[in-house]
DNA sequence: CGAGTGACCGCAA
DNA sequence: ATTGCGGCCACTC
């Protein structure tokens, strides 16, 4: 969270904070980033930003996986279970439990 | 610089 | 209950 860090950078920040075995929201992310109406955003920088983060934790309000994640959302599914989150139909399982926040 | 887009969210019909 | 539409903000071309 550099002063000088744009939105952008601040979102991939938190999101190298998230835990293994923890997903987050897009909302919650811009929230985070100081920007709770730019949640459609964290998603467009995503598809462009380092797949070297884990993008796929991140997950729509509902707790269900991206729609058109890199490689595709079976791939999400499977390595969401590599960190110990269980996803029945690309929905994670207990995602009220699983949300991962950073001050909560 | 201007316009278009986006892996979203929330409400209305 | 489900479906459709608009809107906010930042990033890309």
């Amino acid at each position: 969270m550099q002063p000088d860090a744009s939105f952008r950078d601040q979102v991939e920040c938190f999101m190298s904070l998230v835990p293994a075995g923890r997903v987050t929201t897009y909302g919650d992310l811009a929230a985070l980033a100081g920007h709770p109406y730019a949640a459609r955003i964290v998603g467009g920088i995503a598809h462009h930003g380092d797949q070297k983060l884990p993008w796929h934790r991140l997950v729509n309000r509902f707790g269900g996986l991206a729609s058109g994640y890199y490689g595709g959302r079976e791939v999400q599914a499977t390595i969401l279970e590599t960190e110990g989150v269980t996803c029945t139909d690309f929905i994670v399982d207990n995602f009220a439990e699983r949300r991962w926040q950073p001050s909560l």
